[in-house]
DNA sequence: TTAAATAGATCAAACGTTCGATCTAATCAA
DNA sequence: TTGATTAGATCGAACGTTTGATCTATTTAA
């Protein structure tokens, strides 16, 4: 039995949302719950099963301890997903959908920022401060991105048939963002092989605070990332990094959040 | 069963070290090789395994696909290490000794630099850029450490029980070393916090192109690494690095190797 | 012979998946 | 308002396979 074999076959697996369900079944949707509400259970399983591959990896993670963690029975995940690996790519597709209230505006916002800066290397600087911040605040303390951010990275360096739609969707968007950042702070031109590598680095340099935390704790003396920690981090790691792309340093106490 | 599909044919295993063998029966040792060389089954399999470990994870691997992969029986590895669990202890404590020799005179030369630097931002700029050559080219160039890195990225987000064993005898020396560094760049006391923080960032911003090197490739176009496009790399990133510790720019075409 | 090492067989446990029975809530004919 | 019907959802109990570990027998060099 392979599991590509199976992957193919569950590919077609479908959102069975309500909507849908609804939608499916007539326009004038009237009923909405049954009997213990499905639409809950594979919620259950969604939230659980992010958690637990995060934390654990694809494999570590039996179905039943799956469906142990979402108290719903074994059968549920076949039923809702298809099995593992469908659930595995809904948790996948759940994660951008998720992530796109957060990401979304924050990529939005650095264009604006960008391009309101007309090249001001001070304004610039303030846009670059408020990235960093809000990077690391999701990366760190945002206990909505913890585990989200935990499951990209296992993707990064072990990635399953369902990485490419994760880096279509998720990765170049917020890339070209921090591009546009990153070409206007330098002087060359977003799309440049020396700007995108130069962003990969500044995101990867946020982000493996996050993979390698047991390593800074190591060094620190830390158990745990606090919002103190994660501003001592940001007020050290800002100015760092303002110098590495030619940007003027800001006052520490202007910094604020991401406008 | 893993998401993944065939990785890497694991048909590639080296030739088993005839040397070894040579050496054992002929230096007048007592009995060291017995019927096929127990010590070259042994080396077959923890050498395999360092990189089925490194590259799909501890719980994706088999110990029949590890026989296999070693062309050992599949008792050997119980016979050599005791179990599954005591293969990836010792293949972790290999890979610190193996590392010796590639990392310890770095870390050695690092302080020696520094040391010969006396303060000169001019000779730490030196010291610096060769640091990053050094580092970026045993993270994506060399192979023979291709799958120690690999493997202790997956224990950095997923410490093992002898994650500690890790850190004591590998990072910390590392990160000491290159913290004197960072410290006499920024003109603070090696085992500041900031410092620490700063040193961990440095590192960690090379070891992620590694890490999330699929990522990298997509922006980029590429489908490998290549030492032409390493070099690239460490044209564009040293530039940035310098700046980013306040250290001055060098002339590209002097940044030698370590010396 | 003696002990190290390999080969093959076998073990219980855990794995992902599948199945039919069961239950609930909405639907429809009366 | 009924009672029967249907589809959605859950449940326990298996299925066949693979896992890591263990066992005995055999082979080989000392």
């Amino acid at each position: 039995m392979t599991l590509l074999g199976d992957v193919a076959a569950a590919g077609d697996v479908v959102a069975r949302d309500e909507t849908g369900r609804a939608a499916a079944l007539g326009a004038g949707g009237k009923h909405r719950a049954r009997r213990a509400d499905g639409a809950a259970s594979r919620a259950r399983i969604l939230e659980a099963a992010g958690k637990l591959f995060a934390d654990q990896g694809y494999d570590a993670v039996s179905t039943r301890a799956l469906a142990k963690a979402a108290r719903v029975n074994l059968s549920a995940i076949g039923y809702h997903f298809g099995g593992k690996a469908g659930l595995y790519q809904e948790v996948l597709r759940q994660l951008i959908v998720d992530s796109e209230p957060i990401m979304g505006p924050a990529a939005e916002g650095l264009r604006m920022g960008v391009a309101g800066a007309r090249g001001d290397k001070a304004k610039l600087a303030e846009v670059m401060a408020g990235f960093i911040r809000h990077l690391l605040g999701a990366v760190l303390r945002d206990d909505r991105m913890r585990w989200p951010m935990a499951l990209m990275l296992r993707e990064f360096n072990q990635p399953s048939p369902w990485f490419p739609m994760l880096l279509e969707q998720r990765i170049h968007p917020l890339h070209n963002a921090v591009a546009g950042l990153v070409g206007a702070a330098t002087g060359r031109r977003p799309d440049d092989a020396e700007t995108r590598l130069l962003t990969a680095v500044l995101i990867g340099q946020c982000m493996v605070l996050g993979a390698a935390r047991r390593v800074v704790w190591a060094r620190l003396g830390w158990d745990a990332y606090t919002p103190e920690r994660v501003e001592f981090i940001v007020r050290t790691l800002t100015p760092a990094v303002l110098a590495m792309f030619g940007l003027p340093a800001i006052d520490p106490d202007a910094q604020g959040g991401k406008p």
